[in-house]
DNA sequence: ATAATTTTTTTGAACAATCAATTAAATTAA
DNA sequence: TTAATTTAATTGATTGTTCAAAAAAATTAT
């Protein structure tokens, strides 16, 4: 064996695969920490609590508290930017199909969660005190609104209301899906995930009215008695839709 | 003097006039202190600094800080409140004129300030850690939501579309309205209050199509190059709209 | 192999700083 | 004087972070 492999011997510190797993391990303590206890309330203690370790092992594996927060949120918008374009990769080559699929994936019950609103919240709400974190949502989001913004531009053909831009649709669905987030969180009462995917496919099926079957039919309609009507009837009828 | 006068003496302490004025003092430093170093830097020092104030204060008159901040949310509740009542109430009596006018009234440029967007979402980022915030919300909301779906049913013969109820409407709008607060302050360089003005009556002239052009005027369009045209042209051509 | 040695990982105590809240003294006004 | 207000020093608890030493794992030497 030749010195020089002989001096590199084993892997540095944080580079090592048990690293790896604490650190993904501490990540997901410091979430679970946001998630019961929010921003204000979570703690290095809290962190370790969580992850079952001592109180110094966060400081171990990423120097800083805020270092901490900073990979939990990466690691939060990595999962989140992960499901929305699985969801529009299965949902074939249709812009229309492609679009109704990334914006209801936001409302899917695996990840339209109590746990998963609260953790975004606190995030959100610690963006005055830490623009870092404003910065990484922003560079995360990048990617969704451009895809979005693309998928509207491929479907522009069939936009018949001269109100409507592709970029104003992708706007437009973009400040719903955060409106919603934010209802669903303070007021999970007057707004549920159904609720949201219901409000999204409307808004879609009015800028893509000839669609308007296909975008409808996305929803699980059977959950919601009092809109069932909406698959018998479809055309214009004072009487036919409830809310 | 009688007796009876001198026992009772000066008025006890929360309820003085001067009382009253460093409450509201107290309550506008909190408000400066969650604006500039948001929630989780925002200390009973840094609030009496910001009302040039001793550290002790702000207890002597709110007991705790949590009702200090509590309080505040309050004041900013009933600020917001006031402000959108005030502008349905100017609106006059046609309900389309009060719909666009309690709408718009969020992306008024009084209202729709970075310090404003920084303080909501203050709060909001806390609502996980204390659910009180959110009730407080909740409860002020209420208002807006009830003025907002009883003005969109006495629309609801303007409603073209079968898709859209009064509610959904109101539902939408409301989620809009959140939505843009979220993106303008997280990405205010993505969204402006113009641009959400903008989108705001495009839906609201999608969803009362009889009252576009109305709807379309009260957003100072002048402001915005790129969509003067929606004023000169107003029917559908598949080039008139830009954005 | 086995023991000795080195390196990596983990611990838990100690730290200085900061926090909300208490308290007592000082100040102000009636 | 008498009570209300304000200050400023202080409390005890908690914070993020440091640190030294123990434990565990890997490497080396025998």
């Amino acid at each position: 064996m030749a010195e020089a492999q002989k001096k590199i011997g084993r892997p540095r510190g944080e580079q090592t695969e048990n690293a790896a797993r604490r650190r993904k391990q501490l990540i997901e303590a410091a979430i679970e920490s946001l998630v019961t206890v929010g921003m204000s309330g979570t703690t290095l203690a809290t962190v370790a609590k969580a992850a079952g370790l001592s109180p110094g092992v966060a400081v171990f594996y990423f120097k800083r508290k805020e270092a901490l927060l900073l990979e939990a949120l990466r690691y939060h918008c990595e999962e989140y930017n992960g499901v929305w374009a699985r969801a529009v990769n299965q949902a074939g080559d249709d812009p229309i199909d492609r679009i109704t699929a990334l914006v209801l994936s936001d409302l899917d019950p695996e990840i339209c969660t109590q746990r998963n609103l609260a953790l975004w919240n606190s995030f959100w709400g610690e963006t005055t005190a830490r623009p870092q974190f404003a910065e990484l949502c922003d560079a995360y989001d990048q990617e969704r609104w451009q895809t979005l913004v693309a998928l509207c531009q491929e479907a522009e053909a069939l936009i018949e209301n001269a109100l409507w831009s592709p970029n104003a649709i992708a706007e437009t669905l973009d400040a719903l899906t955060d409106g919603m987030w934010a209802r669903m969180h303070i007021s999970p009462e007057l707004m549920s995930p159904q609720d949201g995917a219901l409000l999204l496919v409307r808004f879609l099926a009015t800028v893509f009215p000839v669609r308007k079957d296909d975008i409808m039919r996305k929803v699980d309609i059977s959950e919601f008695e009092t809109t069932i009507c909406f698959l018998s009837e479809q055309s214009l009828g004072q009487d036919s839709v409830v809310d």
